[in-house]
DNA sequence: CTTGACCTTCCCATCATGGGAAACCCTATC
DNA sequence: GATAGGGTTTCCCATGATGGGAAGGTCAAG
């Protein structure tokens, strides 16, 4: 199988499958002949596992400890749900992050009128400087 | 008020000032003899927009539209209000997206049984041929 | 005049991904 | 056997927003 088919298979591009090769993170394909990249159902599986661990938003250094564990016959399951759990809480606090932006910004764009006059809360907020956001090295001197 | 001042006035560190600089989303600073970016207060009020809007989550290329909407006195709250609105729709579907990743991992993770056993439901999903992720071009031939 | 803090530009790195160029290879058709 | 088309190789560059750091110039206080 080339790395196209391999690439079709798999749901990762050919561009993605060689980054993961020379990063590491999946081991050297086998080569033909003529230099090109060889790959078996084998090579296609572990293709397939970080394809889906992606999908699941797990960053790639932890792919690679995934990966470890998946080939590690004496691994502790535990260990792995720390790594997923991990991964949730992480998710879990960017949901929160952009929650709370989303919040806010309704809340400006319910009391925007929403018609050709300038004036908008919006901007308003964006621009007041009572926030004093740098505030944290400017205090008091 | 050189740099490191307005940095500190506005929350915006200053390589992030010159960048914004180089990429024009603000205007290029005054210039004291010996070359020193110099501020005042009115760039510095454009800074905190800046800042603010970043921390809302806005990409720059919308802070770009914000800032000439700021700027512009006949301006249509419409069109900022449509801006923060496609913005949280934007942040509504990365939300849900991240929300279904959590659901999943949390599914996964209540069916292992966390200890020092190899089997593991985690890596049992991640690692199941079935999906045929990559099958979209793979199918019938 | 020295010292330390500040400023300048320039380059590099992140993270995961894609685009594109130049060169090479393979297969099918004529 | 020649040619065309599509696949593959490596290499370089770009993204977006941010930080790190080096080499060198500047300013203000002592």
């Amino acid at each position: 199988m080339n790395i196209g088919d391999a690439a079709r298979a798999s749901g990762v591009s050919a561009k993605m499958i060689r980054y993961y090769e020379t990063t590491g993170l999946i081991p050297a394909a086998a080569r033909t002949g003529a230099g090109y990249r060889s790959y078996g159902e084998r090579e296609v599986q572990i293709l397939r596992f970080v394809r889906r661990a992606r999908d699941l938003g797990f960053p790639v250094v932890t792919i690679r400890e995934l990966l470890a564990l998946w080939g590690d016959r004496a691994r502790h399951s535990a260990d792995v749900k720390r790594l997923a759990l991990d991964h949730v809480d992480a998710l879990e606090r960017k949901i929160d992050e952009m929650q709370a932006m989303a919040v806010t910004l309704r809340h400006l764009s319910e009391a925007c009128c929403d018609d050709d006059r300038p004036d908008c809360p919006i901007l308003e907020d964006l621009g007041r400087s009572a926030g004093r956001q740098g505030a944290k090295a400017a205090g008091p001197i």
